[in-house]
DNA sequence: GCAGCTTTTCAACAGTTGTTGAATTAGAAG
DNA sequence: CTTCTAATTCAACAACTGTTGAAAAGCTGC
């Protein structure tokens, strides 16, 4: 795990704010948080969550220059200057955001990835298991129903297309399991060039990321024949395309 | 071809700019300037080209939103109310960044899918011959030496990848287009459903907005081993890539 | 060199932005 | 009830934003 972010460090004048106190102090206000419940304390918490909540969604749609503090905190129902006091510059937010969701999804993807790889007996699972280990568990947005989680992978999609972003923000989240799909995928594909590898991992990336975007514009291409919000069907397309295509790439077809 | 973009029209209080004028005089100045020559008079219109590069540079790299006009004015040495004269507001002088190379650009891709039809027999050009038609004339940023494509290419990545932007610009700048190859792409899966056409089109979109956007991410990711600007090699493995999957998905092989 | 344009700059505007210090509220602890 | 601390709001700031009207500069045709 790489370490907390280090941007505005130097600044934190006087420690006032709880963002300040934050960086000083660890997780002491979450901590004393958790402990209080949730009768009528918890309410502060909530509303922490709330602005967390509509930043996601805000900046997913028109990012990080798109939106302002004056709207998240509109959409939250709650005074600008509480954003501030959360989290302190506009960029803490923005990679608090970032950052809420990401061990959670690290982790089920990692774990889908380990399942297939138990399940598979010592030859390594097949190309699509891995793939589908890579991409199903984007669906927690449907299963869980949060509709949180749509935004947050409609923001990752926004990070991971912007030259800006994504060169600051992609690697440090998600590379080490990038790699261990990588891997899986080398060892399923004997022969591999690491080249080849990674250009088709681009590919199926860019796809992915198109699909997560959300942007409707299948939806208006198809004349509503396609659902860009339907991921269930867009993974049912990908898992085998993206399959065909690592192979036709990767070399010659061991093991149907 | 779609109307020109009504955006501001009902606006344009008295005229007196430039961007008004051409609203209701067509392209005055641009005639004008285009018979001018290009000694000392072609200055002027080198100016509003150069206003129009940095735009389309910074915009692709920041977004509508993370850009400012003093920045591109800025960039391009020159005052900042300059460019409120040539293209009135900021989002008319996007759209001119959007609209300027658009026209080319289709035509060029159109002309390559002419191309491999005519050479193809009755039976129409297979699955990899249509891919390569869609993606090689991307390469026209390589080949005319003109960072402006590059730039260009990737602002429409930005757009295309924007649930905001792509809603509102990609379907009248492309849609024409990409039906064409789509039409073509049915003649050469017969037996496919529209629906798994659709999905594989958007599979390969999404590759291409990644690679188009440029990010740098599979440098970062293959240490060094990919570039993500070197396009020849992305599209070299994207062709067969994508076409692999159109077949997977989309039915039998016929015709290898 | 002067009149008539187009192009370019200058200067300023009203509105918005992120940020912060002080004041207010609420809940917990004593 | 009092005290303490965290959470929240209020009010205000300086900086920056897009936009525009008026003035200046450049160029063309006379």
């Amino acid at each position: 795990m790489p370490a907390p972010t280090k941007a505005s460090d130097a600044k934190a004048k006087k420690g006032s704010t709880a963002a300040g106190k934050r960086k000083a102090a660890g997780k002491s206000k979450a901590a004393a948080k958790r402990k209080a419940g949730n009768s009528k304390a918890g309410r502060g918490s909530a509303k922490r969550d709330r602005i967390l909540d509509v930043a996601e969604q805000l900046f997913a749609e028109h990012g990080y220059d798109g939106v302002t503090l004056r709207q998240i905190a509109s959409g939250a129902k709650v005074d600008v200057a509480l954003a501030s006091y959360h989290f302190g510059k506009k960029l803490d937010l923005f990679n608090a955001v970032f950052e809420r969701r990401s061990a959670y999804l690290n982790q089920a993807r990692h774990e889908a990835l380990q399942k297939v790889r138990e399940e598979a007996g010592a030859a390594g699972p097949g190309v699509e298991q891995i793939i589908e280990a890579f991409l199903r568990p984007l669906e927690l947005a449907q299963e869980t129903g949060d509709e949180g989680w749509r935004h947050y992978l409609a923001l990752v999609a926004y990070i991971n297309n912007s030259p800006y972003w994504g060169r600051r923000m992609m690697s440090k989240m998600f590379d080490n399991l990038v790699n261990e799909f990588i891997d899986a995928l080398r060892v399923a594909l004997p022969g591999a060039s690491d080249t080849d590898l990674y250009w088709c991992y681009h590919n199926m990336s860019g796809a992915l990321t198109l699909t997560l975007a959300d942007t409707g514009r299948i939806d208006a291409l198809s004349n509503g024949l396609c659902s860009s919000s339907d991921f269930e069907a867009a993974y049912d397309h990908m898992i085998p395309f993206m399959a065909a295509g690592f192979r036709r790439i990767c070399g010659v077809d061991f093991a149907a």
